[in-house]
DNA sequence: AATTTGTGTTCAAAATAATGAACATTAGTT
DNA sequence: AACTAATGTTCATTATTTTGAACACAAATT
């Protein structure tokens, strides 16, 4: 179960097979991304070895895309750098694409004690891939949300009153006028700060690859 | 470490492993999206792997997560599925970011008599085209549009006041809280009714769209 | 019912990713 | 310069993924 060709070097993956840059026909070339994150930690191969529980010889081969690694091998070595996974394979990943199309109706969500309505304005795609809102909120008004999946982008502008817009650990207060955007990736929550009703509009890109 | 049990099954990967659900410490499992893709795309295992030219059975293992992907793996099978890489590795993912702008930071594009004014919200894509818009225009003020190209469908909702829509030949009135989709292939024109001035949002999906 | 056809699972073997130790290479000190 | 410390690369070995063929099972056909 072992011996082949290639005595000297320990595998033949990334010189012979994928040599050129990414271009989008073969896996990307996480490499120099992974190199880049270490050294903007300030971390030496030895020490991210340590920190992710991946050898350091496979982390030397792996930068300079020598070799192929697991998703286990990705996964801890983003972890270590408290880098999402999906953001160190993005670099050179497609672009966001809208495919089908399909108009529906508009609906109205709101929240259980009615304090805040949301309006769907339109909806593109059968795998809902663009979706855009106008919202009013009494005060006290909340919308929570579950992640809408990796990539995706929230766009929200505030026509006016005020609202607290809480996305993972950080939040942002948004005052009239402003827009904010912010990746709905993770849980998030809008709430109206009163004591004007808060009114405003959101376009929400669903599998975006690109963040802004 | 060395040394693992394990004769017979071609793996201990996933059962020993990984056995829990995904709960964010733990490599995503794949498995259940790539076979829900799979069926979605209506192959069979050896259709998928004559398309990706990953062999049906480590297929079939990674659909059950009994074994750990290597990264052209995954990417074979992503190409293959036509589902970005990261949307399948999307699950217990996450990374909030913002980008707060500004009221003065929000471009704002007017008509020569200032009575129309169109406040960009934003604006995605160097590729695929959309653009949204928010819009206070006083009583008599017009925006006039050049067509959008073939294919271009503009979402039009008004918040307050009174608007008159033409498109070609055809022409609508709207009034407060109404939608207007409409064909953008020719040149168009909104115009603000008054008393009250017209206030809305605007969703531009250029290049994009059939019929609706 | 028996046979064929289609589909997913397991098996033994081969390819290769991962590991720890030895080696090489640089950077910093005496 | 020579020595040392720190960092990155290569080596030999081990562990695991990947493959193609054989297998099991179910659905459809005869």
């Amino acid at each position: 179960m072992q011996q082949k060709k290639e005595a000297s070097s320990s595998s033949s993956f990334a010189r012979d097979a994928f040599a050129g840059q990414n271009t989008s026909d073969r896996p990307p070339l996480v490499g120099k991304e992974i190199q880049r994150l270490r050294q903007e930690h300030q971390l030496t191969l030895d020490e991210l070895a340590s920190k992710s529980g991946v050898s350091k010889s496979i982390l030397s081969q792996i930068e300079r895309d020598h070799s192929n690694p697991t998703l286990s091998t990705i996964w801890r070595i983003s972890q270590a750098l408290k880098q999402p996974l999906v953001d160190m394979l993005s670099s050179g990943e497609e672009k966001p694409r809208f495919e089908h199309l399909k108009v529906n109706q508009t609906p109205v969500v709101s929240s259980t004690d009615g304090k805040f309505v949301l309006k769907i304005l339109g909806t593109l795609g059968t795998v809902s891939t663009l979706q855009w809102y106008e919202f009013k909120a009494e005060e006290g008004g909340i919308l929570e949300s579950e992640s809408h999946g990796s990539g995706s982008l929230e766009n929200l502008t505030l026509v006016s009153g005020k609202l607290l817009v809480i996305s993972g650990t950080e939040s942002r207060e948004l005052i009239s006028g402003e827009t904010l955007r912010f990746l709905t990736d993770s849980p998030h929550r809008l709430e109206s700060l009163g004591p004007e009703s808060a009114h405003g509009f959101m376009v929400n890109l669903l599998n975006s690859i690109e963040s802004f």
